[in-house]
DNA sequence: ATCTATCCATTCGGAAAACTCATCCCTTCG
DNA sequence: CGAAGGGATGAGTTTTCCGAATGGATAGAT
């Protein structure tokens, strides 16, 4: 018996077309058959669910409400059905360009620096690099994979965690020298607290982590990415919280100095996120594969 | 000439059925036909790929990297016009769930106590509330409408704007019967502020807003819902910053006063989201209606 | 008002696609 | 080693789908 219960798939194939041009024959046009033919498919559509898609008034023809309904789900069904064929042949004939969706600041901090590594092991994946903050979507945003930050609890999607971050406070070491070192944690009521835009939790998070007295709070600049924290914490506006992989030259450099030896786990981790589909590109593998083992060698 | 490039939709059918049950015989069962129009089925979608999807080892076939990407997503495609199919019958019959993703402190405070009223005058769909905090996937989670806070920026999404927040600084009466009334922004300093966990940057973009001095504050408890921040405010364990639409009831009532007459906006707003086709469902459609003559009413 | 072009519906004969049946081949397992 | 199970293939049949012709209805033009 059949688990699937499908009305006829040509039946479809002409509906939608039908549906996009409101007309039988232009819609046959499309599809290279006579109008009778449209005609009598689409028909045979609605016999089968027993409920019409059209209302037909001789000469023009409308979409009723569930044949609205029905007409945007199939052009879904079907623009990923074609978008998945072109995919396929392409990348069977090693056209495939990985498109990869990425976080500001990790990206241009961690991965463009790497990337090289990448292209130079896999010189025939043409690389297409995506700035993607907020939401996306893999099937309209032809993304194949993407980095996100989070708590790895997105829907449908394969997932790998890349790495959480550690979180540390780090000044210029003018301020160690100067007024009010950072020897313990009461000194931070003289300095400002620079803080992230998008991550406002940030200090309240590391307070609480590391048992500081926080009751009196001198606020200093809020900016957008951390490059710019980075930035400002080197300038000496003020005292910053940064995941310690950003700023690890820094560090080195003495650009930056860790007061505090606390390190505490940030709020969330890195993620490389893919569409199920997606997930079995062998560029993608590959792509996976090799950020794996770049998260292997920084431990 | 064919705008779209389609390989034959019933071979993509039979093709699905053999690749998850990995047998030819097996998925002939299913469909109802002999083995061995399966086997022919799926050569003539090899052909028209010019591709192997499976590795023939003659007693047991073996899907290749490019046919497991393909038949996850033509997987994809099936369930998504097999559940559209069945949700079209079933909606035309009048059999139709409203399936609602609600947000927990809006939902209960601002929804509930006005669907009874939905209820009322469509009394034939019946409802399905869903407390969804995160991020939700229509096609899977069966929702057909969400209620979302944010910046409206969704992708692929029907997207109505409800209401933004009018946030409005509120305390107990007794603070202002105390020793530092809050009869200035500088008074502020003396009482302890109640965060939201989740929204933690509240105070700062109030502070902003209305241009008030924030040199030194005192921290009050960090609550996770404003139900609870309502009750902590009630309580008197500090000044609380909370969406106006949510304390009509206390502030008519005298348990909380809004010592200032600065009314800021939110640092988002409320939405009603859905995908494409679910909008054009006759429920979605009358609720959507409904919610708006709703916040209509409110202004 | 009539004519004409256009669009959808329908009928019927024919063609192509899909299906079945029978059979063969190979591998695995008892 | 023989039997059983699973896939491939050749030939013939059935079903579905399609094209051409035709009818009906309406909107727009004259």
């Amino acid at each position: 018996m059949p688990r699937r219960l499908l009305p006829s798939l040509n039946a479809l194939r002409t509906f939608e077309a039908v549906a996009r041009y409101g007309s039988f024959t232009r819609a046959a046009e499309e599809l290279n058959v006579t109008q009778s033919a449209a005609s009598r498919l689409v028909r045979s559509l609605e016999d089968y669910l027993q409920l019409p898609l059209f209302t037909r008034q001789s000469r023009h023809i409308e979409l009723t409400d569930e044949g609205r309904f029905y007409s945007k789900l199939i052009h879904e069904a079907l623009d990923l059905v074609e978008a998945g064929t072109v995919e396929l042949i392409d990348s069977a004939r090693g056209k495939g360009t990985l498109s990869i969706g990425m976080l500001p600041t990790f990206g241009t901090r961690w991965l463009l620096p790497r990337l090289p590594s990448f292209q130079e092991k896999n010189p025939d994946i043409s690389l297409n690099i995506i700035s993607s903050d907020g939401d996306l979507d893999f099937t309209k945003e032809r993304i194949d994979v993407a980095i996100r930050f989070g708590h790895g609890n997105w829907p449908d999607a394969i997932i790998d965690p890349l790495m959480s971050e550690e979180i540390v406070v780090v000044c210029s070491p003018k301020v160690m020298t100067g007024a009010f070192p950072l020897t313990d944690y009461a000194a931070l009521r003289h300095h400002p607290l620079i803080r992230h835009s998008t991550r406002p939790s940030g200090w309240d998070h590391w307070f609480r982590s590391v048992g500081a007295p926080r009751d009196v709070v001198k606020w200093g600049p809020s900016l957008e990415h951390f490059f710019m924290i980075i930035q400002a914490a080197i300038s000496g506006l003020g005292v910053a919280l940064l995941p310690s992989y950003l700023i690890q030259d820094e560090l080195k450099s003495g650009a930056l100095v860790a007061p505090f030896p606390a390190r505490i786990s940030g709020p969330g981790a890195y993620y490389l996120v893919s569409s199920a589909a997606k997930s079995e590109l062998s560029r993608v593998k590959i792509f996976r594969r090799w950020m794996l083992e770049q998260i292997g060698e920084m431990a």
